[in-house]
RNA sequence: GGCGACGUACCCAAGUGGUAAGGGAGAGGUCUGCAAAAUCUUUAUGCGCCGGUUCGAAUCCGGCCGUCGCCUCCA
């Protein structure tokens, strides 16, 4: 197996990643909290784990992918004083909490369904593993590092003196010049919530040893993930705003409560601005995906993603977006041109050692920390030196064509996941009016052999504003779906 | 205020010590009746600014400027 180098954000450095189990791999990432449309922001982090896990299985990995829905618990202020999304957004569009839990569900896996993110191998709901999150809390009180207080149980950070190991942080620093409001009940500002109290308001509550209430957000990534992966396991991946306090606090809980390392690799993608500016619920700026689908095909939207790497931050702009569009159709173009040429058993060139170079230098890039920009530049190179050669001897032997079409779909298909069946059969000749099309285009040929290029160009131009572009080549024209 | 990133051509974006990938856009050529597609050439003596280390720095160190993130909900 090939070694794949990850920057782990725990220790800050790259590193070769080692499964726990030779040739299996565990990845946890945190989920949506699904109480409104996915966004942009959605589609880089899950594109970008997406890849994680898709170059793991093209490695040889067998992965077991957990991605939690979270249906409970997450606040939306301060863990002291903030209501429960999910209930908050259920008293506005006046539905049950599971109705709208339902409904942001299916549209958050339509919306990854269409950018082609492979849905997880498991997607743990927190409404639905209470009694885990309980035993966590309860094994956490045991050993001393949560208390409980007024049915409220907070963790006990200084108990517990790794905290601050993944984002840097000191408890000490964390008092100095933090927005935590001081909550009487807690014993110091930077305990957090395991299980909190519900007032008679919280639609969404459960029976615990402490009353009647519901658990913290950050107990449910622990208990989910360890439940279905063990603990240690593989790889945590999540949105880099949420290192602190999120993962510091499942790392804390994890590794209190057992005495054994939570996940042995974090990993996280960096954020998406618009026209330069951060992407937040609170600046109501933020474009769903459903909308920034409305004008790019979603191909082109995960193109896009991939040309930065998962750890820089990425700005939609529309030009970027347009460079993005006309950089996926090369591609697009290049695999149509490979799958219309004639084979010839007597072609002059092979390619068997072209093609496998290229997918070398192809994994090569991926496995420096999931490097795609830099594996797009690979295919673009390849796809430049193939179109050259074709351009001098289109003759390509059958055996070579076959090997150039799967090493494409292996690579630009299962692996950057975009070539999609839907993507494939839209750009296919044929259809119903194929027949139409070709009767076209014959009259259209007739029509430039007489020289009357005014009315040819008509038809074309007519036929550009339906969106079907027409090519004219040596060996006649083609037409194509745009 | 604390912690942390980043600043590369007209735009996007790789590159972490050895002399600037790739995509888009622009210019010119080939092909074409013309387009489109493809292809070739070309567009940063320079990688925010100023110092330093080094035979050699976009890459390391220090300072400054700027942008952004986290510390409060967010992927």
């Amino acid at each position: 197996m090939k070694k794949l180098f990850i920057y782990n954000s725990l220790t800050r450095r790259k590193e070769e990643f080692i499964s726990l189990h030779e040739g299996f791999a565990g990845i946890y990432v945190c989920g949506p909290t699904v109480y409104g449309h996915a966004h942009l922001g959605h589609a880089k982090s899950y594109i970008s784990f997406d890849i994680v896990v898709r170059f793991l299985r093209h490695l040889g990995y067998k992965v077991r992918y957990v991605q939690n829905i979270t249906d409970v618990g997450h606040l939306t202020d301060d863990a002291d004083a903030g209501e429960d999304k999910i209930g908050k957004q259920a008293q506005s569009e006046r539905l049950q909490p599971m109705e709208i839990v339902e409904t942001y569900t299916r549209s958050f896996f339509a919306d990854m369904d269409a950018l082609n993110v492979l849905r997880p191998d498991i997607s743990p709901r927190a409404s639905g593993h209470i009694p885990e999150q309980l035993e966590l809390t309860q094994m956490l009180l045991e050993k001393g590092f949560a208390y409980e207080v007024n049915g409220n149980v907070y963790f006990d950070v200084s108990k517990y003196s790794a905290y601050g190991k993944l984002s840097g942080r000191s408890v000490a620093d964390l008092l100095e010049g933090t927005r935590i409001e001081v909550n009487t009940e807690k014993r110091h500002p930077a305990d957090f919530a395991l299980w909190k109290k519900a007032g008679p308001e919280h639609i969404m509550q459960w029976n615990s040893p402490w009353g009647s209430g519901f658990p913290g957000w950050h107990v449910e990534c622990s208990a989910m993930s360890t439940k279905y992966l063990g603990q240690p396991f593989d790889i945590h991946g999540g949105g880099l705003e949420n290192t602190f306090p999120h993962h510091e606090c499942e790392i804390a809980q994890s590794e209190a409560a057992t005495g054994k390392t939570f996940a042995r690799y974090w990993m996280h993608n960096n954020m998406v601005t618009v026209n330069g500016v951060k992407m937040g619920k609170s600046l109501g700026n933020f474009i769903t995906i459903h909308q920034a689908m409305e004008n790019l095909e979603p191909m082109a939207i995960r193109f896009f993603i991939l040309s930065s790497h998962y750890r820089s931050p990425l700005d939609f702009s529309d030009d970027a977006l347009t460079a993005g569009q006309k950089g996926f159709q090369k591609i697009l173009t290049f695999l149509r041109r490979v799958t219309e040429l004639v084979p010839a058993t007597d072609a002059g060139i092979r390619l068997e050692q072209v093609v496998s170079d290229y997918q070398v230098a192809f994994e090569n890039e991926l496995c420096d920390d999931f490097n795609t920009p830099k594996a797009l530049a690979v295919v673009f190179d390849f796809i430049r030196e193939m179109n050259s050669l074709f351009d001098q001897d289109d003759r390509l032997n059958p055996v070579d064509q076959a090997g150039l079409i799967n090493v494409l779909r292996r690579t630009v298909g299962d692996v950057l996941g975009l070539l999609p069946d839907a993507v494939l059969s839209n750009k296919e000749q044929g259809g119903d009016f194929s027949g139409v099309m070709e009767l076209l285009l014959e009259l259209r040929q007739i029509l430039r052999r007489e020289k009357n290029f005014a009315l040819a160009d008509q038809i074309r131009q007519k036929l550009t504003e339906l969106k079907i572009e027409i090519k004219d080549t040596a060996d006649g024209s083609r037409w194509e779906k745009k």
